[in-house]
RNA sequence: GGGGAAUUAGCUCAGCUGGUUUAGAGCAUCUGCCUUACAAGCAGAGGGUCGGCGGUUCGAACCCGUCAUUCCCCA
């Protein structure tokens, strides 16, 4: 059969993902193993496949798959969030293309139209993650909005509303007039904008022509202006103290407050006072005990208090309301200013500080086991690093407010049986809410009476229960799933979402389970193009996964995406790294090709061959010691970075050059045996970062069992390092690199054999002399007791190796190299002499140090004795 | 404005508690090779006053101070 030259993916990919699902590797029930567990971070309902994902969910494939050959029972929960206002924005958007209005359905209607969105778009990403090769447990795939799962969120709202922790409260939220929701902090992106700053005068009370200017960037909002503040220490202004002052057209009377607050600084130094529409001024409000007085509507236009500008858009009344001030003669000047303006993440709309009745979930105390647990290392982040911010913002903690103007969601469970801020009762169902408010009141109150809150809860107020509800662990608490796979281990995500998600999911693992969420968390960086930009649909520059996949194999991508990716830090893609991994597929790829290739005879071992096995098992052994501590520390693109040189320096280009028969020659059959099991071994190793090629060649390089497939082989067990061996070896190298620039500075090809004579200055075992010859191409090799002239030389070991080569010796050429090399040996002795001279390092340094130092310097001034005999002997 | 992180080769990063080397890797670059596994390859080579300046120390990429630049978070 011909093998192709190239790796071919496609093939092996469906055949191998197929397989694998036949086989139900990825599935998972708790049995008597040692649990192995990550739950994905569930992408949108509404989202398509990026590299942000692509990255994040191949390292949990990695760490999962590695889990699975160590023997754990690994179990990877896949599946998707409603995500509530991104989900809702689209479904909109997508009706009222078709001229429907979301205010001219019913919540049911609207509802209906959502599932219907989800269900076509829903599972979009997590086919996505099956062309990557993902391995999750699709089995128990999972969503925020399942019946048993939905549950559990109005559960743990309960729970905490019976605690005394959520409560309803007037904050000044972020409000989003075109969703009409509010929005956490984190939604809302501030963004430098060109404005004006209107210069406007109000009269003073009671005095004819006396006027103060005030500075201000929102005009319109003076209708809601309740105070002027001034600056108590602000000279200008003493003569206004217990003054009042007249809003132009409005025409209200309201005080001048003092408050140091005010910046003498900034504008006029008289602030308007709009508490219902400024965070600031909403807390000098409740100072002062100012009146509030809302303007706007949910949906950004005025109300009655706008007055004649009542149903106008506030950004339509800005400009008439100037021209109105303008006109009266209120408005002293305007001037250009640059001020930062709030918009929402999801619609783009200028934010509106807003007065609101909103649910909130009191975090001071529930975020401390969360705090401590993290800075303890029970928890422990990775990178490291990310515990300062963490910290910083859990003892800063504000309260939550949890709830969103929205249909899609989970509902509040707070049902209304009255007018006053207290009529309400929290409970699961309307016939608990009438019973529950009959005894609140002591009268009869029906399911007719009550009417439930229409708003629901902020997405992560179900995300955070993700570790316990995938396994169902609130409705049954206790049961089987739950303690077996709770905690889980590893939580692979970004660290914009340390807060929104991380940090709420900790929290409510010690509220619910009395137990951490997952052991490790590890930080992904964000995946930006050449030009340093955040990749993003808008910006257009995104490569599509899926091409990429297509163009260099799943399995190419995936090293691509992670060989250049710490932890934490940003992963600046370009598809040259996948080609970097699809070359490496390639060179797998060969070395099968090679090793296949090769015909057994019954003959004898070479001796190199003897020697290039024990090498190269110490060599797998010490890197496979490496590759696991690097893993341990979650250092996954350091590991794959060791595996890569594993196999194309040390197995390809060494060992496997090193046993290969000449042309045409048979192969004896232990070391043919010996290199299928050390083929065997690196495809173990590399299976986690490239699944398919490492199924693929498994299959063929030696005949399979039924059930035999290398997904779930054994990870290897380190074995014997002999240092001796890998000490030999390294020489040996050093010899065959020094042949080889002896043939390219001479231009002597490779097939032309060539002779070398070893004058041994230091005792070295010759073990590897079989070795040198083969990977050298040397007809001889000798040891001799005197200089060679007339010879290209080189030192290894303070032990001169020489290979005549007729006349066509280049003897300037030969010289000035070796004065190269002197004049560096004589650098390097006189640093370390200039320690050795030092009294204070000789007795200062521990002893090792100051021996270490003597070795150095014995060996620089033999080899600058052997240089200057050489470089007599040209002379 | 407050807090945090970073700055090592053209790019992306290692470099553990200061001492095995007058600093390492991958990619990129350059040179020579289509040598019967692989040109998606082979064999070599060049490239860094470890952001600047001070300090501590026998000894600093590493510790301290300061300045500069960049990024992130919060207001």
């Amino acid at each position: 059969m011909e093998i192709p030259k190239t790796y071919e993916p496609q093939s092996a990919e469906t055949k191998w993902y197929k397989h694998w699902l036949d086989k139900g590797y990825f599935h998972s029930t708790p049995d008597e193993r040692e649990p192995y567990t990550i739950v994905i971070p569930p992408p949108n309902v509404t989202g398509v496949l990026h590299m942000g994902h692509m990255l994040n969910n191949t390292i949990q494939d990695v760490l999962i798959r590695r889990a699975r050959m160590l023997g754990k029972n690994a179990c990877w929960v896949p599946g998707t969030d409603h995500a509530s206002i991104a989900t809702e924005a689209k479904v909109v958007q997508k009706l009222r293309a078709e001229g429907i209005k979301k205010s001219d359905l019913t919540r049911e209607e609207f509802l209906q139209h959502a599932f219907e969105w989800k269900d076509k778009h829903g599972g979009i990403i997590l086919e996505q993650l099956k062309k990557l090769g993902a391995s999750c447990d699709w089995e128990r795939t999972g969503f925020t909005m399942d019946p048993e799962y939905s549950e559990s969120v109005i559960d743990v709202f309960i729970d905490l509303y019976n605690k005394g922790k959520i409560y309803r409260g007037v904050r000044m939220v972020n409000w989003d007039p075109e969703a009409k929701t509010a929005l956490s902090d984190e939604e809302v992106l501030h963004k430098e904008v060109n404005s004006k700053l209107f210069h406007l005068r109000y009269k003073i009370a009671g005095a004819d022509d006396a006027w103060l200017v005030i500075a201000t960037t929102r005009p319109e909002t003076i209708l809601g202006d309740t105070a002027i503040c001034i600056n108590p220490n602000d000279e200008r202004y003493k003569h206004l103290h217990g003054k009042q002052a007249i809003v132009p057209i409005a025409n209200r009377t309201i005080p001048i407050i003092l408050d140091e607050y005010v910046d003498m600084e900034f504008g006029t130094g008289c602030l308007k006072v709009t508490p219902a529409h400024d965070v600031n001024d909403y807390d000098l409000g409740i100072r002062h005990n100012l009146e509030t007085i809302d303007i706007l509507n949910d949906n950004g236009t005025l109300n009655e208090h706008g007055l004649h500008y009542q149903g106008q858009d506030r950004f339509e009344v800005r400009k008439a309301i100037e021209k109105e001030l303008y006109d009266k003669g209120y408005l002293v000047k305007t001037e250009d200013h640059i001020n930062k303006v709030g918009f929402s993440e999801r619609t783009n709309a200028v934010i509106e500080p807003k007065l609101s009745l909103q649910w909130f979930l009191s975090m001071k105390e529930l975020a401390q086991p969360a705090l401590e647990n993290v800075l303890n290392g029970n928890i422990n982040f990775h990178p490291d690093k990310f515990k300062n911010t963490y910290k910083h913002w859990m003892e800063n903690v504000k309260d939550w407010c949890v709830s969103r103007q929205l249909w899609w969601g989970h509902r509040i469970p707070a049902w209304y049986f009255g007018e006053g801020t207290t009529d309400f009762v929290i409970a699961k169902t309307a016939t608990e809410a009438a019973k529950l408010a009959s005894e609140k009141t002591g009268k009869t109150v029906t399911e007719q009476d009550v009417r439930q809150d229409e708003d629901v809860l902020d997405t992560w107020f179900s995300s955070w229960l993700w570790p316990i509800s995938v396994f169902n662990g609130l409705t049954q608490p206790g049961n089987e799933e739950i303690k077996y796979y709770y905690p889980t281990n590893d939580l692979v995500t970004a660290p914009e979402i340390m807060f929104f998600w991380v940090a709420r999911m900790i929290i409510a693992g010690y509220e619910y389970m009395g137990d951490l969420p997952f052991r490790n968390v590890y930080y992904t960086g964000i995946v930006r193009d050449k030009l340093g930009r955040k990749m993003s649909k808008s910006l257009g520059n995104s490569p599509d996964p899926i091409e990429l996949i297509e163009q260099y194999g799943a399995d190419g991508v995936r090293m691509g995406i992670l060989i250049s990716s710490p932890a934490g830090n940003d992963l600046p893609f370009d598809s040259s790294q996948c080609e970097q991994g699809r070359n490496f597929t390639n060179k797998i790829w060969n070395a099968f090709r090679l090793v296949d290739s090769w015909e057994v005879h019954e003959i004898d071992q070479p001796e190199s061959s003897k020697c290039a096995i024990e090498w190269f098992e110490s060599r797998f052994n010490e890197a496979l010691t490496e590759i696991n501590s690097l893993f341990d520390k979650f250092k996954i693109s350091e590991a794959l970075m060791a595996i890569y040189k594993l196999i194309w320096d040390d197995f390809c280009s060494w060992y496997l050059e090193m046993i290969k028969p000449g042309y045409k020659h048979p192969i004896d059959p232990k070391t043919l045996e010996t290199t299928k099991d050390f083929f065997e071994n690196i495809l173990k190793l590399i299976q986690p970062f490239m699944p398919f090629i490492a199924e693929e060649l498994w299959h063929l390089i030696r005949d399979r069992k039924e059930g035999d497939d290398i997904i779930i082989a054994a990870w290897p067990v380190i074995g014997t390092i002999n240092t001796t061996v890998l000490d030999h070896f390294k020489r040996t190298e050093e010899v065959i690199t020094g042949i080889r620039n002896i043939r390219k500075s001479n231009n002597i090809a490779n097939k032309v054999k060539m002779d070398l004579l070893i004058k041994k200055n230091n005792a070295f075992d010759p073990r590897f002399d079989a070795v040198v010859i083969k990977m050298g191409n040397l007809s001889s090799l000798e040891y001799v007791s005197d200089k060679i002239a007339n010879a290209n030389s080189f030192i290894v070991g303070n032990n001169e190796y020489y290979v005549p080569f007729g006349d066509s010796i280049d003897v300037e050429a030969e010289k000035a190299k070796m004065e190269d090399e002197l004049k560096y040996a004589k650098g390097f002795l006189a640093s370390v002499q200039g320690k050795l001279k030092n009294e204070k390092f000789v007795s200062g340094a521990p002893a090792q140090v100051v021996e270490i130092e003597r070795k150095k310097e014995a060996d620089a001034l033999s080899k600058i004795a052997i240089l200057e005999e050489k470089l007599a002997s040209l002379n």
